[in-house]
DNA sequence: CGAAAATTTGACATGACTCAACTGGAGTGG
DNA sequence: CCACTCCAGTTGAGTCATGTCAAATTTTCG
């Protein structure tokens, strides 16, 4: 179960842990299963755990004033899922993250995160690359949402996720880059006749 | 010149730098001045220097096949520049960096960079923190942008950001919210019939 | 004052949304 | 195996928000 993580952890640090770091690792990180649907956050609460995707599917979503639901991020294996707001900050969170598919988590509570970043120096070198990465794909992902057309941030998600698109229904993906599903739906129409 | 920097290193961390780190410090970060309209990255460039800003406003933006330009970020004192990918990755940048009122900076290469954060425990802990409150806000917009009309973003910007809507022009504003400088000033026309 | 920059405005084009209806699978239970 | 439902995706018609472009106006600043 926690191999993958490991795995994850080693690829991100180019060191190699000793043996007590893993057991300490495996004994913060709790694993847990969600079905289908099934909510790991939801709005309102305290985000108590943050948590990496061994296996499954996961969206995090707000959802405004009308009833219309945002996506925020969806993720998948060797992704991290939680609001990172509300877990540092212990606030209510404003967002919802809920199994896509049936989901195999490993959690970790935020005072044996800060723990094991004190204890474990790869853990805190991961973090800081984690980071880095999360910085430049926000800022990719915010300068495409003012600066390109649906129909351009569609091409480029589906260049860069080719399996999102394969494993999410496209209204959620729609609502990922901030539009409908029926405008969607005709942006992919007409970039078929493109090609064809 | 880098009284300010301590100021903020201190208020990030709760812990008390000691006098040999005050001098590593001051000794890592290089004062430079920028004029108006004069660039600290150019588009293609490699960021070389991340900066502190001590006195001044800079604007970070993209310039797309129309020749359109983007606002990315707009900056002021206590705030930090640089493009993170481009500084990290030590690839060409894809966004300018630019004066936008005469400015003092504190730069710091890489290098020097790396070597304080393992240096001095208070940087490790402020970068985490600085990265937390980036993500945090990177979150927010990127979910202001997917979900609120125009309109909605620029009251939330304008209750979140005053000091900006005061020292920035409108139309970088109107850009860095994604939409154009007409619709702005339509926008507010309508919002001022509102509350008088 | 005069030039440059910023803002406003108008007329028009267009992209995206809304809402509702329809189609087509996928799964489920009888 | 069929009927049924649920969910995803498509489509059409009408509407609205925002963009475009250019000109007019106001502000800023040397």
């Amino acid at each position: 179960m926690h191999t993958s993580l490991l795995k994850y952890i080693n690829g991100h640090t180019s060191s190699v842990l000793s043996s007590e770091e893993v057991i300490l690792i495996e004994s913060v990180f709790k694993p847990k299963k969600f079905k289908k649907k099934q909510y790991f956050l939801q709005k309102g609460d305290v985000c108590k755990y943050y948590a990496f995707i061994v296996k499954g599917a996961m969206r995090q979503f707000s959802v405004d004033d009308k009833g219309t639901e945002h996506i925020i991020h969806l993720s998948v294996e060797n992704w991290w899922v939680g609001d990172r707001e509300s877990y540092t900050a212990l606030t209510p969170s404003v967002y919802n993250i809920e199994a896509w598919e049936e989901t195999d988590l490993l959690t970790i509570t935020k005072a044996d995160f800060f723990f094991i970043i004190d204890k474990i120096p790869a853990i805190a070198l991961m973090i800081r690359t984690m980071d880095q990465r999360n910085f430049i794909a926000n800022q990719r992902r915010l300068n495409s949402s003012i600066s390109d057309t649906a129909d351009k941030r569609y091409e480029e998600f589906e260049r860069c996720h080719p399996e999102f698109v394969r494993r999410f229904p496209q209204h959620l993906i729609a609502s990922f880059l901030g539009i409908t599903k029926s405008s969607l739906s005709r942006i992919r129409r007409l970039s078929l006749k493109k090609t064809v």
